[in-house]
DNA sequence: CTAGTGATCCGCT
DNA sequence: GCGGATCACTAGA
């Protein structure tokens, strides 16, 4: 594994519509505690959206989705996982972006640990998995993602830079349907870093 | 590689 | 009571 370069917290508007903030969260780096790695898959849902848990507008479950931007929303799936979502726009519009993979970078041990599980490519590689990886559970739901024991870091940019602008180069950015749904099935509200061996799945769309 | 399936439980209608 | 924003494992091509 490359070292990464020198990393700073993140500068992503959170206040933005989830489909913008899904594209820029990849290339984030994503922590718990100091473990954890780069977001290289994510997922777009918002209160418009009848796949979104917030669709029927706020319910005890999704209250999270309700509240300010730039906090987690995590939800048991399927009875067994947890799944970490960075909620979106301002309070009370319930959107937000599911995060669905991680390269992992920092803290290998810790997550194979608590993984069970050697496998680098295998150890992030999916919502459920990630947040085993990390430690995420239901105690994180509602917390601010910047401050601990969450990071959100991003690489040093140059002044001129915008924050607005994608962190992955141009041409890198893969969009498809997302998955394991029943409703939407078609909008390509899934992103992804192209050429990754860390996601949850490939995207059919393209050549990796 | 893909397809099928059981695990496991709670939120919501 | 239904059905998941999933995963790991198996069987077969």
């Amino acid at each position: 594994m490359p070292d990464s370069p020198l990393l700073v917290p993140a500068a992503l508007d959170f206040s933005a519509d989830a489909h913008w903030v899904a594209q820029r969260l990849l290339g984030v780096t994503l922590l718990v505690d100091g473990v954890g790695g780069r977001i290289v898959e994510t997922e777009a849902y918002d209160q418009s959206d009848p796949a979104s848990h917030t669709y029927a507008g706020p319910t005890p479950r999704c209250a999270a989705m309700f509240g300010p931007p730039g906090h987690a929303y995590v939800y048991r799936s399927y009875g067994l996982h947890w799944c970490v979502n960075t909620v979106c726009r301002e309070a009370g519009h319930g959107a937000g972006v599911l995060v669905r993979a991680l390269e992992p970078t920092h803290g290998l041990a810790q997550m194979r640990a608590l993984r069970g599980l050697d496998n680098v490519r295998l150890l992030c590689a999916g919502p459920g998995r990630l947040t085993q990886a990390l430690g995420i559970d239901a105690r994180c739901n509602g917390a601010s993602l910047h401050a601990p024991p969450f990071e959100l870091l991003e690489p040093a940019r140059s002044a001129a830079t915008a924050p607005a602008q994608l962190l992955l180069p141009e041409g890198m950015v893969l969009a498809g349907p997302r998955i394991g749904i029943s409703k939407a099935v078609d909008m390509p509200w899934r992103f992804g870093e192209r050429g990754s061996r860390f996601l949850s799945r490939p995207f059919a769309s393209q050549k990796q």
